[in-house]
DNA sequence: GATATACTGGACTAAATTAGTCGGGTAGGG
DNA sequence: CCCTACCCGACTAATTTAGTCCAGTATATC
């Protein structure tokens, strides 16, 4: 279990993707415009997401992703699994005891706990929970212009890049994934 | 709050300081080649400890480091605040909604629920309990020799420096500091 | 069947962070 | 004095993060 900004952006396009797909698939540059991620990124992202299967895409012209289940069967530790990798592999779980008798891994338990709790949490709440979160605060959901064509004259503003300045989620954050 | 390795070096040091302070101070060089940190390391790491007044030191020949407090008296929580530094500032917390209406704050009050739980998680483990377990655990703690010079002879290994290659605790970890 | 839309995938990269090292100090016991 | 042991700030290599860029592929519509 790791926590990232992606982790982070993911959720957030996740919950974007899950309040408005009754319409059909929503196209990563809508949710891009909405919250303020690239399209790349996103891009990268989704494929993640896809091959884990928590998305499903459509290709071509209307095209975009949808849900591939029930928004209220995926869970945050899902999404955050899925964009953030296992990493598993070289660590101490288990036979390998560390180095010598405890020395190294005194903590282990501790960490393996901390895990634990972190991932229960993250399983017990679900997507469908989030959406409804955000309706109960009032987020207007814009009907789908069923424009064939968006207005495509909008200056794209060329983001600057700012590598996550020491925000709420600076930095990255793994855990033993016990 | 945050994680990393760094905060996983300290707790560790510390369980190793508690566990030995009863035969007075007890030296950095000691936890360092008992525990496979380096030195230098290890002094940065406790000139935090100090200044965050969870350790003492004494200076000159016999000195070292002693707990500033019971070890019941210490929380995870607290060695992991000390090194893992605030970062506080330049975040959503509280009056900023961040941008617009809750859009990107979708998730905020997820990951500050987070956080909580796992202040709560490391704020309910005491040195003292990480001390017993390791007790139970059956580690042996030699007496100090009484000896004035320790001997010098062991050829020191240069510690090669191999950037903390994917482990358990391969990468840092933060979350909002609520 | 062009063409535009939208996903697919991989190689690449700048900035930040981590996990330290190095070196020169300061305090105190013998 | 001199040796032990803490003190502290500047410096740095490796790694990771948070992306970009670009060259596709599938598909709906005209």
């Amino acid at each position: 279990m790791r926590l990232t900004t992606k982790g982070r952006f993911a959720v957030t396009a996740m919950i974007d993707l899950a309040l408005r797909q009754n319409t059909g698939p929503v196209t990563l540059a809508a949710i891009s415009q909405r919250q303020q991620i690239s399209l790349s990124y996103l891009e990268q992202l989704f494929g993640k997401l896809r091959r884990h299967q928590l998305v499903e895409s459509t290709r071509g012209p209307g095209g975009g992703y949808t849900l591939a289940r029930k928004a209220v069967e995926i869970t945050v530790a899902d999404i955050i699994v899925s964009v953030d990798e296992p990493i598993d592999a070289t660590h101490c779980s288990g036979k390998e005891n560390c180095l010598g008798e405890g020395s190294r891994c005194m903590t282990h338990e501790l960490w393996a706990s901390l895990n634990e709790r972190m991932v229960d949490f993250l399983d017990s709440v679900n997507l469908q929970k989030l959406v409804d979160n955000q309706v109960a605060k009032g987020v207007v959901i814009e009907k789908a212009p069923m424009i064939k064509r968006a207005i495509s004259s909008i200056p794209v503003v060329k983001p600057i890049r700012v590598n996550a300045p020491n925000s709420v989620f600076a930095l990255g954050a793994s855990l033993a994934n016990s």
